[in-house]
RNA sequence: GGACGCGUAGCUCAGCGGUAGAGCACCCGGCUGAUAACCGGGAGGCCGCAGGUUCGAUCCCUGCCGCAUCCA
């Protein structure tokens, strides 16, 4: 019986399914929008926009699959794109990788072996350009299927001919402008690897290795006894101890560094055969010393004679090398402290930073010849002519130094100790200082540091802020940038050299543009296979060509001018804003190695602002690591829950932190994903049939509820736009979700399902939910554009074909366009129902409301009622309240989605909760309908039955179901 | 060891000097015309730990612990 109205009730209907799919639905839309039109397309029809904003990719390393944190990156770099186009930027993405480099050569010589054994150079290079290829392709697809926009057609390759040529223009400028350096300094250098390494291709390991103490006898005893006020005789030796990890470094030792402020005492010493031996150690060490050496008095103290001496006072005495012919000046250092050891640091200024700095202020460097500086070559054995070491490695001569010391009477005590240790990245082996011929980007010589730390403070916004204090104490404190490497798979320092002085050629910065036309017409190759004579003439005899090639830190610190530059679509007109968005550390590689190499040509930043984030780890906050197996693969999340979810996972969370992912996560996302997925279905369902040019109402033509839910999304518009501008995207994501669920599910959209479904299909009332519901929908798809890739595409092929052009003087109408990308933040929401007391108007009835709900809970629970249409309810009031909201009374029952709602002024019953507002009270009570109920709307009137022929429905359903036979306008509705 | 940062409900995030908030998950209930959906109600926090400043601290200061990035 009651089916026969059934007909007569407008259910939403839509082909856009409940259920996601993502995992199957993603590929086939890719497919679908084909590979290369989609961006074209894009920038056909924004590439025009008066602003720009232009995210300039920072280069992946084209090697191995992408991992979770490079999912991150990109799709954080595509949510801040597509924001941008949704502000109305013109915003174009260019990705790009980075090519050169050690890990690739590694790869290729794991395949075709070591460049001069099985392999030239040349092909070498070939294999590493293929390699490089192949990596780039794999991890195309995979950013490709993040839903990530870019011109995947046309990247940035590092190794592209015009791009190797455009490194060397960069580097011409660099000299140019006097920043280029040739010089003597201590590197980190890999023994493996034959080459110096970047900062970054260095990692710390423990590593166990010998602890020695070594006698530095003094030439003469007698006055370095005598600075402590004590005398000796001839036969006693007075001696300064070291302690050291790194016997190897003896061989090369020029110094002992005394900190000039510390305290020295002077102490007993083991006997050396019969000889007495005194001993000068930092005083807040002695007593350690002693223990170590076995002279400690029986209380475990040092023996001490005369007093204490600063170590500025013994500056310049001589000591006598351990075993070498040598004398030994005692220098002084801040660097040394009373941390342990000694006090006293021996110091080898060819394999030790600090020690190359002291070594150089007390002349020591220049006065000294380069081979006896720095005795071990780059394969890590002692060179040719180093006395009684030569040809032995390193790592092994440690023993035989130990040895020699202990017959020299010189070894006051060994030990092994475990500490971290710097290791090569690539082949886990101990690395060394070594002070060698490399070039640099000198950060002083022509005031390039204070440069780039103007730039950071005045020219760049970084996000978060504290990125900016971060760099600025990395550019403040880092030394001199070594550009040289050592290896076969890179862009070459094209320069040429004199053969005596080692000088570049003076007209250096012309020759290195004309290298460049080479290199852009035949790769790198042309350097090698160039004749000097071609370029110098009769010149050339007196040059040889530098064959060290460049950091690939360089490469990439310039994409500003091999890509922004070059690229038409790149360029920057005034006022428009350049971002760079990498992980936190790059804040040392390429934040730092763009924005030296800009200001080292231009005296500028590339970059307007930086926005940082973290790395992944998981539930527990470690590290994703392979070690750990911890890791989570984003092809894996994509396959079991799509792309969609990714990038909701990363704009929910705080990429500023930690990222943590693990599967209970990933549930909690997909979760809320498929909340705002529901609300866009229900949208959609009740938008079925609704044509925006025929029957969408303007604003203030819709009934007042409709206005109030399209005041609510305009609040959440504000919010969201505001979120996205400071890339704040979990506010984004809290923001939609929370509309989602309280404004629209628990009240807009349980609402209006009465009017929705029993109101006749064109009547005003059902029109004016629908013309709500299609402006919601229309900012609610925008809000979720720069978030989700394919289902806002999805959504908007599900919407009604036409659409509105708010914007237009009159709103036009135009058919709806193929992508969401093409629109702007929706501009249809009016401002309505906003002025204070409005506001205030709509508080107060939600607050009633509440209270409302918690009264029908309880008569819920006793059983008293099912659905809340089965109860009636009345507000009890005070009469400032019901003068307020008598006028919509009439209709409150729908609000409160009851069957009957009375307005009264005075005495509540006992049993009624009270509400209190600002300045008045309202107090709701509610009962059981006694009513029949409707069979079509459910409601429980009294007017049910009425009819005589519709004997089961009240009387609005028998005015709607005649006007669905055409018979009168159906029921009126003006509030709710 | 140094620099920068973080630590609030099971999860993701707000709050930042005045009796702890949201969404999700969880528990209980309802609806059966959004149905592998939707609605209502509820429970759940030594606000990392320890000191200090303050009438009062999650919020300010110091130290410690844990985690992460970079550096030594």
């Amino acid at each position: 019986m009651s089916n026969d109205y059934k007909h007569t009730i407008n259910l939403p209907k839509t082909d856009f399914a409940m259920k996601a799919d993502l995992a199957r639905r993603e590929p086939a839309m890719l497919a679908e929008w084909g590979s290369a039109q989609r961006y074209a397309e894009l920038q056909r029809r924004t590439g025009k926009r008066e602003h720009g904003f232009i995210l300039h990719d920072g280069p992946p390393y084209a090697n191995g699959k992408i991992h979770l944190g490079h999912a991150v990156n990109k799709i954080l770099k595509d949510i801040v794109v597509r924001s941008k186009l949704m502000a109305g930027f013109r915003s174009p993405y260019v990705p790009g990788w980075d090519c050169h480099g050690l890990p690739i050569e590694i790869a290729v010589e794991k395949k075709y072996g070591k460049v001069g054994r099985k392999i030239d150079a040349e092909t070498f290079r070939q294999h590493c350009r293929e390699y490089a290829a192949q990596q780039i392709d794999l991890q195309r697809r995979d950013f490709r299927r993040l839903g990530v926009l870019g011109d995947w057609e046309h990247p940035y390759r590092t190794m592209d001919f015009s791009y190797e040529a455009d490194i060397l223009r960069a580097l011409a400028k660099v000299y140019a402008n006097g920043h280029v350096a040739r010089g003597f300094k201590p590197v980190h250098w890999c023994f493996d690897c034959g080459s110096a390494l970047a900062e970054a291709e260095i990692e710390y390991q423990d590593k166990q290795s010998p602890a020695i103490d070594v006698a530095y006898d003094a030439l003469d005893p007698k006055t370095l006894a005598a600075k402590f006020g004590v005398s000796v005789d001839d036969d006693t030796i007075v001696a300064v101890p070291i302690w050291t990890t790194t016997p190897w470094t003896l061989p090369a030792s020029m110094a002992v560094t005394l900190g000039p402020d510390l305290t020295y005492s002077l102490i007993k010493g083991p006997n050396r055969g019969e000889r007495e031996v005194w001993l000068v150690v930092a005083t807040a060490l002695a007593d350690r010393c002693a223990g170590r050496y076995g002279s400690s008095e029986e209380n475990g103290a040092a023996l001490t004679r005369g007093k204490p001496v600063e170590g500025r006072e013994l500056e310049g005495l001589v000591l006598q090398h351990p075993f070498y012919d040598r004398e030994i000046p005692l220098i002084l250092g801040d660097h040394v402290s009373a941390e342990d050891g000694t006090g006293a640091v021996h110091t080898a200024p060819g394999h030790g930073a600090d020690d190359f700095v002291v070594g150089k202020q007390y002349g020591i460097v220049d006065a000294t010849p380069a081979n006896v500086l720095n005795p071990v070559g780059p394969n890590g054995v002692y060179l040719p002519g180093t006395p009684i070491f030569a040809g032995q490695h390193i790592w092994k001569a440690n023993d035989a130094v130990i040895e020699l010391l202990r017959e020299r009477g010189a070894l006051l005590a060994a030990h092994k100790i475990t500490h971290s240790y710097p290791h090569c990245w690539r082949h886990h082996t101990p690395i060394a200082f070594r002070t060698t011929p490399q070039w640099f980007i000198a950060m002083d010589a022509e005031g390039l540091r204070a440069n780039a730390l103007h730039a950071i403070h005045h020219d760049v916004k970084f996000y978060p802020a504290w990125g900016e204090e971060r760099i600025n104490n990395m550019v403040e404190g880092r030394p001199d940038w070594c550009i040289s490497r050592q290896r076969t798979w890179g862009v070459p320092i094209a320069l040429a050299v004199h053969k005596v002085t080692g000088e570049p050629h003076p007209r250096s910065a012309e020759l290195l543009q004309k290298v460049a036309e080479r290199v852009e017409k035949d790769g790198v190759d042309a350097w090698y296979a160039l004749d000097l004579a071609a370029l110098l003439g009769d010149e050339a005899k007196d040059y040889d060509k530098v064959r060290d090639i460049l950091d690939v830190w360089f490469d990439s610190g310039v994409t500003h001018f091999c890509v922004l530059d070059q690229r038409p679509e790149l360029h920057r007109n005034p006022g428009d804003q350049v971002m760079y968005l990498e992980g936190s550390d790059q804040h040392r590689g390429w934040f730092q190695s763009s924005l030296l190499t800009s200001c080292a040509m231009h005296g500028h930043a590339p970059f307007d602002e930086v926005l940082t984030h973290g790395f992944t780890v998981d539930a527990q906050g470690r590290k994703m690591s392979k070690s750990l197996g911890n890791g989570i693969e984003p092809q894996d999340v994509m396959n079991k829950y799509g792309a969609d979810i990714l990038r909701l996972w990363i704009a929910s969370a705080d990429y500023r932190n930690e990222m943590a992912l693990s599967e209970e996560i990933l549930k909690r996302v997909a979760d809320s994903y498929r909340r705002i997925r529901n609300t866009c279905r229900f949208l959609l369902g009740n938008l079925d049939g609704f044509d925006p040019a025929s029957d969408l109402l303007t604003v203030d033509r819709c009934l007042l509820l409709d206005q109030w839910a399209i005041r609510s999304a305009r609040d959440v518009q504000d919010a969201v736009v505001a979120a996205y501008a400071r890339y704040d995207f979990p506010e984004v994501v809290q923001r939609v979700q929370n509309f989602c669920t309280n404004e629209m599910g628990a009240l807009y959209l349980d609402i209006t399902k009465d009017r929705l479904y029993t109101m006749p299909t064109g009547s005003h009332g059902r029109r004016s939910a629908q013309s709500a519901m299609f402006r919601i929908l229309e900012s609610m798809v925008r809000w979720l554009a720069p978030l989700f890739a394919f289902t806002t595409e999805e959504i908007w092929q599900a919407m009604p074909r036409q659409m509105h052009m708010p914007t237009e003087i009159r709103g036009g109408f135009t058919t709806r366009d193929a992508s969401v990308l093409y629109e702007t933040w929706y501009q249809g929401l009016r401002e309505t129902q906003n002025a204070p007391d409005q506001r205030r108007w709509w508080a107060d009835l939600l607050a009633i409301r509440e209270t409302a709900a918690r009264v029908l809970e309880g008569m819920r629970r006793d059983g008293r009622i099912g659905s809340s249409l089965d109860a009636t309810l009345t507000l009890h009031a005070d009469p400032a309240v019901v003068e307020r909201y008598k006028q919509v009374a009439d209709e409150l029952r729908f609000f409160f989605i009851v069957s009957d709602l009375r307005l009264d002024v005075g005495e509540a019953p006992a049993d009624a909760v009270l509400t209190e507002l600002e300045g008045a009270n309202v107090w709701v009570s509610a009962a059981v309908s006694d009513a029949p109920k409707c069979v079509r709307c459910w409601h429980h009137r009294e007017d049910v039955g009425k009819h005589a022929d519709h004997p089961e429905l009240c009387g609005r359903c028998v005015e709607n179901v005649a006007a669905c036979e055409g018979h009168g306008a159906g029921e009126v509705r003006r509030w709710f």
